[in-house]
RNA sequence: GCGCCCGUAGCUCAAUGGAUAGAGCAUCAGCCUUCUAAGCUGAGGGUUACUGGUUCGAGUCCAGUCGGGCGUACCA
């Protein structure tokens, strides 16, 4: 609808001879009485022209030609807006495009021949997925699914590590436990991972080999078993969230020799050697960002010979870029913030296109119930576990509570409310009137045999002409807009909010409006503005991962 | 100290640099013999933390101050 615009103000300008370097810009007034859109042209080009901007508004609209039966009202306003209202019947005529184009409608063609890989959740194999990381991954899974109604071709990565420190502390935490079941007189470090689910996997070990294990030395029986449960463990979890990925990214591959060549982490070094980016002392090899005005250097090859975390991730990034993705799209928690710069700096100096790179990073999670806030560590074992969350409220409600807050917002996941089953709660609201709608044609089908499915023509909708018969058209067709609103500020959020006022329109509509008990033709419109409104909340339901429930 | 994020109604949050800063909750007042009241309508409630700056116009951009979160590892 908005690009609807563009090309008769743009041959507007040119006949009335204006010449300005602005963009056209098209946006919706605050107030629907100043109209449907508005373009603030007059505004932006006022200086430039060194003329009064409502005498250039005025200019504009006289050399506007709009299609008859489109834009019914030209007004100028304010300091110099023009505001266009469009014609009902245009709106109800572009409502037959949504029934035509079912599940397509909403569907974009922006990233058409393109690829993106999307990074998320990417949680090391330690423990049990907590509610900090479900924000991350829903979060992820709803961009991956913005992206592909563009038209990009998409792969949903998982960048993991089941080597280096903290695998090794998992390995021996198992075995602490393990050793007191058999009845070893140990002392568990504060150090370890305390959770519960560590007793859980050394038990099963216990069971199947008794005591045997107790003198062996190694730690790699333990480190399996902990790894094996752990990352089912995760994706179960997922699963039930409805996140799925692709591709598992293994980061103990970049360590290794590929052929002939050296290791790519070792490549790394070898480039920023040339670059003269690496200096070697204290035992360590680092990647010197004094040089880039940082006020330390950053290791990237510990003493002990193993790589820090910055070095695989460089490696990581080239494997993206060697992978040839259009778009590169790292989701990550508030806690990695200082991780990408350096990788991104080194990228850069290797003569990547770091422009391809984007990071959606979200901030916090806390859990309110009655007030109380819980604050979390993987470590201590006290973190709240997603998988919890989920039995508490449902994976819906954990899915949209997650992105109905802005992702730089710190969230306030407040446990009562997602339970609640009233419209205070958005999930129930949202859902409500998919069912509602889905009551309404079953009903209709029952008692005057109204089948939708057999509807070919929908011209009966150019009968509607009422305030909140206009308003709910107006709302279903802003869909795509909000598609690709989303998807540019990697923002789901934007495309929640959407929803949630097009339920809040259908909802008025349906309170104003008889359906099945007025006239014969009119019912059938306003069923087939129900259908198109029950279209649009399925695409957006879809695209945030949430169920659309027939009845409730 | 330094880096990133945040500060908007009593609470939880919106507002691509635009017009009178909006929703929901809570409070108060209405709407069911009528398609799902799991809903709808209305009222009150604000110095957008503070001080400057940029411009036709700032909650939004810039600088500084104050307050909160997350980082600031040879953990990831």
């Amino acid at each position: 609808m908005y690009e609807f615009f563009v090309p008769f103000i743009t041959d507007a300008l040119k006949s009335a001879g204006i010449e300005t370097g602005k963009p056209v810009h098209i946006e919706q007034p605050s107030d629907r009485k100043f109209g449907d859109f508005s373009t603030n042209i007059a505004l932006l080009s006022a200086k430039e022209c060194r003329r009064n901007p409502r005498e250039l508004a005025a200019e504009v609209i006289r050399h506007l030609k709009f299609p008859p039966g489109t834009v019914s009202k030209i007004d100028v306003a304010g300091p110099g807006f023009i505001n266009f209202f469009l014609s009902p019947l245009f709106i109800m005529t572009s409502v037959e495009q949504i029934l035509a184009r079912g599940d397509q409608f909403g569907k974009g063609t922006a990233g058409k021949g393109l690829t993106a890989v999307v990074e998320y959740v990417s949680a090391n194999p330690t423990g049990p997925l907590t509610i900090g990381r479900g924000r991350g991954g829903v979060l992820g899974d709803c961009i991956a699914n913005l992206l592909e109604t563009q038209g990009y071709r998409v792969t949903r990565e998982y960048y993991y590590n089941d080597a280096g420190k903290q695998m090794t502390i998992l390995a021996e935490s198992v075995r602490y436990r393990y050793l007191e079941l058999c009845g070893h007189d140990t002392v568990f470090p504060a150090t370890h991972y305390q959770g519960a689910y560590i007793r859980d996997i050394a038990e099963v070990l216990f069971m199947e080999h008794s005591t045997v294990l107790a003198d062996t030395e190694g730690l790699e029986v333990f480190k399996e078993a902990a790894e094996t449960v752990i990352f089912n463990s995760i994706r179960v979890t997922l699963e039930r969230l409805g996140i799925r990925h692709d591709s598992f990214f293994n980061e103990h591959t970049l360590y290794l020799k590929e052929s002939e060549r050296a290791s790519p982490n070792q490549r790394v070094i070898d480039a920023l050697v040339s670059k003269g980016f690496i200096g070697f002392y204290d035992g360590a090899t680092w990647f010197l960002t004094t040089k880039l005005g940082q006020e330390k250097d950053k290791v990237l090859i510990k003493s002990t010979g193993e790589p820090s975390y910055r070095l695989p991730d460089i490696a990581y990034h080239i494997t993206k870029f060697d992978r040839k993705f259009d778009r590169m799209i790292n989701v990550f928690g508030a806690d990695h913030i200082d991780e990408y710069p350096d990788v991104l700096e080194a990228l850069k100096i290797l003569g990547y296109d770091t422009g391809r790179i984007e990071i959606a990073i979200n901030q916090f999670v806390t859990t309110t119930v009655d007030g109380q806030t819980l604050k979390m560590s993987t470590r201590k074992g006290n973190a709240d576990l997603l998988d919890d969350l989920i039995d508490d409220v449902g994976a819906d409600a954990t899915r949209l509570f997650f992105i109905m807050r802005g992702k730089d917002s710190h969230l306030n996941f407040d446990v009562e409310l997602a339970k609640k089953q009233t419209k205070d709660n958005p999930v129930f609201y949202l859902q409500y009137a998919h069912a509602r709608i889905c009551s309404l044609l079953r009903m209709a089908l029952q008692e005057t045999g109204f089948n939708h499915e057999h509807v070919v023509d929908y011209k009966a909708l150019r009968r509607l002409e009422s305030p909140s018969e206009i308003q709910l058209g107006f709302s279903l067709l802003e869909y795509p807009h909000w598609a690709r609103t989303s998807l540019r500020l990697l923002e789901p959020q934007k495309m929640v909010e959407y929803l949630h006022s097009l339920a809040e329109h259908y909802h008025r509509f349906y309170q104003e409006c008889p359906i099945l008990k007025a006239d014969r033709e009119i019912s059938e419109a306003r069923l087939l503005l129900s259908l198109a409104t029950r279209q649009v909340l399925r695409n957006g339901f879809r695209v945030l991962g949430i169920s659309a429930p027939e009845s409730m």
